[in-house]
DNA sequence: TATGAATGAGCATTCATTCAT
DNA sequence: CATGAATGAATGCTCATTCAT
């Protein structure tokens, strides 16, 4: 299934056969057949074996300290595991359209992942910590700001900024906004 | 050219066959390889025809104007955009890792898109009008929210945001940040 | 078409492959999914172009002459179509059970051929040629024995009765009967 | 054995899988190759212990009774035995010209069985009860006339002759012949 | 005896591509 | 320009058979 997953991250599903798969496995195609009943089911299995939005639940919950510096080890981490299942990332945005059961795995993932920071963003009003404000749009552009870090990273490795650098003034900037002089005179 | 994007988009490109392209735009598939000499050229070509990038270009250069409003337009116009072209931009994400034509296409998309972006919030630093801060990370931020926006629509849309609340919001957002009595108190 | 039904009738459908009768018929293989959807439709179409129904209707209807050697002759004929669509046949009695189309068709066979018998017995008994008697029961063995004599030719060619002087006298035996002075004496 | 006459009767021979059969006989499709050293073989086991041509031998041999009721009884008999290994028949007829081995039993079976008709035939005529004729082609017709009428029972169940009144009758109808004032004017 | 994982040759089917017309 | 018949390599999947346990 790791095989799997990494192959059609690659390639793309269609583009990669049985066959390969099962070579670089080293089983024969015939042995896919006895665990999967099919190539789109092996995807499927694939993708939900590295479903990392447990770890997401884990690393997002629970955490009730102050913002700054919390927010950017989450982001952090949250990149990491971006960073570790980049195939499957790859795959959810390639076949999301074509697979049902991908594309529900899709659906959890951003609207839970966006869920999740929503409420840890809510719990931080609530103390008093942030400005009240609509954390469902804060929390989407977050969400969307390491999704797409994680996506394109290779894009942009020209940059002179380190990973870590980036995410902690992603972070920064959304905390201080742009704007000089924003609300105070 | 536009039947063989629609189809590409919606099927992928190695589920759409030339058949099938050929017959929705009513042509033999005979007939296909007249104009392009393969598949995959058709594919190439259909996608730089799509390529927005000049689109973008277009709404974002010249713009010295001040920000908040301005940003606002140019989000939504460049939203509207990603809207349209919807289907190249699965394409793009879909295909990008397996063709190289398509992935360069990408890759110029994003980086330019967010250098255009970085270019104007530099003149808006140079104007006074927005903090001095390192314009690369919220250009990319800025293209992520609009971009990943584009992609996840259909997911999100029970929110109870229309699409240019939460693009004002966000940009909103960006400009002022989330952090109460930020640097002055 | 023709090859197909020849090479089923030898080796069975499931045995025999596309690639064989494409070889055989001298196209590629690929070319018969050009005509026809698929090897069981294959099957069907080949069936359905053999059916020798209609030449069982011509040479039973209409014939109201006495009936000895009338049905001799018919019966020949039968005999002579059965001969000639030997494949047909095989291909009915072995793929009967399992593909629904060529069940129809031997259904109808079945049933038509022995209701067309019986509707020329009864014309003879109107005729007063004939006894009065269960012409279904009659045309149902005379089709049996003109069937099962085809198919089981190749066994008992070893018998010293040419193919017609077999058929001859089982019509013989029909009519008159083997009891030695039937009922009346 | 009877697990795999039935299933290779139902789907043909080539249709239906070892694991099938194994599963269906609820043991582990390895064991299946303890019993029988290849799948043809166990056809060819499965047929050879239905072969139902002792049954015929011991219902035919050694009647030397008057003819009528007693025809029709052997008739009656032979029929429900072909009912009883329908599936053998089946088989017979689907397998018969690519196994070779299931070939012989059906060439056995359909010259055996009509030779100790045509014992029995040959008894009565020099018993005097039946008229001299050719004793071959009489035994040839009835075994054709019983073998059919239990290969089409299903095709004609809706005729309203019940199976033992259509076997009388078409004793009877052997016996006596159909042609009016036949022998005797 | 009994299991079921493992193999790999074989098959139906698909499809990009070519080409005679 | 246009057609669609023709090709054949490639692919997902099946299944009889083997074998370590």
């Amino acid at each position: 299934m790791d095989t799997a997953l990494l192959m059609f991250a690659e390639g793309g599903f269609a583009r990669t056969t049985v066959k390969d798969i099962a070579t670089s496995a080293g089983i024969s195609n015939g042995l896919m057949y006895h665990y999967f009943p099919s190539k789109e089911k092996l995807l499927e299995a694939a993708i939900e074996k590295h479903s990392f939005l447990p770890h997401l639940r884990v690393i997002l919950k629970g955490t009730e300290e102050p913002c700054r510096e919390v927010l950017k080890k989450i982001a952090a981490r949250f990149s990491d595991i971006l960073k570790q299942e980049n195939n499957s990332i790859r795959i959810l945005l390639q076949e999301g359209h074509s697979n049902a059961e991908v594309k529900k795995v899709w659906d959890s993932l951003s609207s839970e992942g966006s869920l999740i920071l929503q409420q840890y963003l809510s719990s931080r009003i609530a103390a008093g910590e942030l400005k009240p404000h609509n954390t469902e749009v804060t929390a989407r552009c977050l969400f969307s700001i390491l999704f797409m870090f994680s996506f394109t990273r290779d894009i942009f490795k020209s940059s002179n900024l380190s990973d870590s650098q980036f995410i902690e003034e992603s972070i920064d900037s959304i905390l201080n906004g742009i704007q000089k002089n924003n609300n105070h005179d």
